[in-house]
RNA sequence: GCCGAAGUGGCGGAAUUGGCAGACGCGCAUGGUUCAGGUCCAUGUACUCGCAAGGGUGUGGGGGUUCGAGUCCCUUCUUCGGCACCA
């Protein structure tokens, strides 16, 4: 309607009755409320306790991602746990044996700068902020089990941390190498590949990454790089994107490597080496010419343009590289200026940017399959760390390579030919016939030509062909390479978990022995911001006896990354205090896999990766039985505020205690599932809590309204019907049936609070029917009980104050869920609207049932 | 460049299968209740033409299939997220 005529406009006003219900009803006030029953729910300790294995009840393990210990739940936690806990209280009410434990991800650095920076030691510091971060959460009454909280800083956990890597160790999956890693500048210490992001430190998004040469700890991730990837296939419970994700961060590409010799240029004729220049042509074969004892090994995927290599490009760091500037100093500060090209373009996050520089070593390099000598080039687009360092260039068939060709000059050769051209053009296929604007040609679906024997073949049966030849001949093989790089896990600060090793002189790198466990991590440690691990500074901690020998040894000083701690927590929570073992291995044959897993999906190529891998190597050291930890992963999306996500450096953080103080924490944790879709980004608005906190409001009066007549209603074997009572029930067992479905995969939970805003509308329209006795006070109290229970996973306080207050003595959390009528549930007649040439006809009525 | 997700009122968002687009909530408007109000209640609220009855237009843009399209097909634009000289 239109607002600007207000004067001329006669208000419907039915004189609003002075809804006598209105006048002197008790108010809302979860002020008074929640804490009454938090106080009530503290004196149970075991009130949310999973019950044992032996139990009858189908299992269900719902898990939250647990937090770091800030100090502080900020409105993205209360999201994520609201979402589980909903999740756990209607499995609960479903009759499930519900398993959801919480714990404290408690080592990092924070707590070391945060003892930099008050004076406080770390463990302090980090026990204080675990202490008032469960306070909040029991605040907002989440249904934890708590009696199998886990907190990683502590020893009781930490030393199967050192436990899962002395038995790595034994087997080889643990290594020390020295190589480049990731050091941040503003961490003060090595950071794994998956926790560089453009370049940048995944903790300080400003702060450059630089490469440094460390001796470190690794894990070999890259064992089961290829389970990894396959068994991505089978979590179709995952979100596509996190598949995708990993997929990518494993980067499998199969391929082939194949060994050059490097040419010794004392056996080249005079003549040949007079005519040399630039080292932009390829030159033939030729007998007289010998190889020198370096050689360079190429990863291709295209083998089969192998004789249209023109040249051989190595990477900067290359070792071979090294050689050759050793002997050639003008050669030296060239690759020096490449390296730092390649370094600069890493760190600003563009390489696939920078534009292509190369320089010529003076050597060549011989190919296998036809004995050319093709120049050796050192190029700022080729990276140390994949594959093997080192190209074959093929400018004729791939893009990069014939950008560098052009622009220096190098040859180009036709090697394939799509197979189309050759349909046409069936017989001398020797000159190729690709118009010189289809270079580069690199489709796939093509035959060969100018290879030599390989002519004609198609080039997948190319690449079969040539690399088993290689192999025949000694010179190469068909190999898969991994983008995944193994999991560096050193780092060079305090708070962590100490690495049980010790390095002896006569018996070298020496585990500490399990009977020694735990290496305990020192408490009076002096934390500074300066490099090198502070463990080092302490002589009584790296002051050691070798077990082997007797005799001295020096302690490893170096910690875990964090990412280990929550490898594995979730087994834990399956028998916590278990002091022999990581964990029963009878609970969790039980609990696993976890049925569904809820967090952020930042953790998508980190800790999703490492705990899938920590699993594999559980599975393979005989602990556990199952290959994958995670049946179903949920990924919920950010809190958002004008525009951008909660954070203290935009100033648009939002305090889960200011909101419980103004509206309680049933309103919001119900905003916080109804603003939006889970899985999407919420937009936090303020009055949107104020508006679920009326609605609250106006179901607590509807319910005490007909607390009474619901309490005295006496179960009767008919109850008269009448249209109101229908229509209500009608109401009631959709909105059943709506929430029941949602619960079972869609999760919308915000169109599930909407339909039980919609139900109360209902019911709060029909109140004259209801006090003009319409509705029998069976159907009443029916109406008002089930209300009551589908209010339970997302609204805890108010829903067990109404269970009271509508005289159930029973546990509500393990109250059965209400089952709807599909009967009642249906309309008894539906309109449909007739189009035609669409325009709308006519709608008529039919009886709900009725075919087309 | 490649991969993925998403574009619907003033705002957050509904519309599991093609069937009256805008549920529910916020905001806003009017009225009532109230000493007061960050209270409660009622009614209205996509845009647009019209005093009204009533009409027209509408789900990022363009085309198509269909009696009927937010939904399916083709094409295009924008935003966000991930990966990226990966050989």
């Amino acid at each position: 309607m239109s607002v600007n005529n207000a004067p001329t406009k006669t208000a419907p006003a039915a004189p609003a009755e002075p809804s006598p219900a209105t006048l002197h009803e008790p108010r809302y006030t979860p002020a008074e409320i929640e804490p009454r029953w938090q106080q009530r729910w503290a004196e149970q300790p075991n009130l949310y306790g999973a019950e044992p294995a032996s139990s009858d009840k189908p299992k269900y393990y719902v898990l939250e991602m647990l937090p770091y210990p800030s100090g502080q739940l900020h409105m993205g936690h209360v999201r994520n746990y609201a979402i589980g806990d909903a999740l756990a209280r209607y499995m609960w009410m479903q009759g499930h044996n519900v398993l959801h434990p919480m714990g404290w991800d408690a080592f990092g650095l924070p707590a070391e700068n945060a003892a930099i920076k008050n004076n406080t030691p770390p463990r302090e510091w980090t026990l204080q902020n675990i202490a008032a971060m469960k306070r909040q959460m029991e605040r907002i009454g989440l249904s934890y089990d708590w009696r199998n909280e886990i907190t990683t800083c502590l020893p009781e956990y930490y030393r199967w941390n050192q436990w899962f890597f002395i038995r790595m160790f034994e087997r080889g999956l643990a290594y020390r190498k020295k190589s480049k890693v990731n050091w941040c500048p503003e961490c003060c210490t090595v950071l794994a590949n998956e926790q560089v992001i453009n370049g940048r430190c995944w903790r300080h998004e400003d702060t450059i990454v630089e490469q440094r040469d460390l001796e470190q700890w690794f894990l070999r991730i890259t064992d089961y790089a290829q389970e990894l990837l396959e068994d991505l296939g089978k979590l179709d419970g995952w979100p596509e994107k996190v598949r995708t994700m990993q997929r990518n961060w494993i980067g499998r590409s199969e391929g082939a490597e194949v060994t050059f010799d490097v040419e010794d240029a004392a056996s080249v004729p005079d003549d040949e080496l007079a005519t040399r220049h630039a080292g932009t042509a390829v030159l033939p074969a030729r007998e007289d010419v010998k190889s020198s004892d370096k050689k360079i090994t190429v990863f291709t995927t295209r083998i089969d343009t192998i004789f249209g290599a023109t040249s051989v490009q190595l990477a900067p760091e290359h070792p071979l590289v090294k050689e050759f500037a050793a002997a050639n100093s003008a050669l030296g500060d060239e690759v020096s200026a490449l390296l730092e090209q390649q370094k600069k373009a890493r760190e600003t996050g563009d390489i696939g940017a920078i534009e292509k520089h190369g320089v010529f070593t003076g050597h060549y390099a011989i190919n296998p399959f036809n004995g050319e000598r093709l120049p050796i080039w050192v190029a700022n687009y080729i990276l140390l760390d994949y594959g093997t360092g080192a190209i074959m260039s093929v400018p004729a068939h791939d893009e990069r390579d014939y950008e560098f060709a052009k622009k220096y000059g190098l040859e180009t050769r036709i090697v394939i030919l799509p197979r189309r051209t050759l349909d046409s053009t069936t017989g001398d296929r020797a000159n190729g016939s690709i118009d010189e604007p289809m270079i580069p040609y690199t489709a796939e679906d093509s035959l060969l030509i100018n290879s030599g024997e390989f002519n004609t073949l198609g080039n997948k049966e190319a690449q079969q062909k040539m690399a088993a030849f290689a192999e025949e001949e000694g010179f190469g093989k068909a190999t898969v390479t991994y983008r995944l790089k193994d999991w560096g896990i050193s780092r060079q600060r305090y708070w962590g978990t100490p690495i049980p090793m010790l390095y002896c002189e006569k018996d070298g790198i020496v585990a500490v022995p399990d009977d020694q466990l735990p290496v305990l991590l020192p408490e009076n440690v002096e934390i500074t911001q300066q490099g090198g691990s502070p463990l080092a500074r302490l002589p009584e901690f790296v002051n050691a006896t070798c077990p082997k020998c007797g005799g001295p040894a020096r302690r490893e000083t170096d910690t875990m990354d964090t990412f280990v701690d929550s490898s594995w927590y979730f087994y834990r929570y399956t028998s916590a205090k278990d002091d022999k073992a990581p964990f029963d291995t009878a609970a969790v044959a039980y609990w696993f896999p976890v049925n569904q897993y809820i967090g952020g999906v930042e953790h998508a190529i980190l800790h999703l990766i490492y705990s899938r891998f920590w699993s594999k190597v559980m599975r393979d050291l005989g602990l556990i039985k199952n290959d994958e930890p995670v049946e179903r992963l949920f990924t919920q999306g950010m809190v958002i505020k004008d525009g951008a996500k909660m954070s203290k450096s935009k100033g648009n953080v939002v305090s889960p205690d200011e909101m419980i103080a103004r509206y309680g924490a049933d309103a919001a944790r119900a905003y916080s599932l109804f603003a939006a879709p889970p899985d999407r980004d919420l937009d936090w608005q303020e009055d949107g809590v104020a508006g679920v906190s009326r609605f609250l409001g106006r179901v607590y009066r509807f319910v005490i309204r007909y607390a009474d007549r619901a309490r005295k209603a006496e179960a009767v074997s008919s109850v008269p019907t009448s249209a109101t009572s229908q229509a209500l029930l009608r109401k009631l067992h959709q909105t059943i049936r709506k929430i029941t479905v949602d619960f079972s995969g869609r999760w919308h939970f915000n169109t599930c609070i909407a339909a039980i805003m919609e139900l109360v509308n209902t019911l709060t329209a029909a109140e004259t029917a209801i006090a003009a006795g319409e509705v029998p006070d069976v159907v009443l109290a029916e109406i008002v009980r089930d209300l009551v229970l589908l209010l339970a996973p997302f609204a805890p306080y108010l829903s067990f104050e109404l269970w009271e207050k509508i005289g159930e003595q029973g546990d509500l959390l393990r109250a059965p869920w209400p089952k709807y009528d599909e009967a009642l549930a249906r309309e008894d007649e539906i309109e449909v609207p007739v189009q035609v040439n669409g325009k709308l006809r006519a709608v008529i009525r039919v009886a709900a049932g009725t075919d087309e």
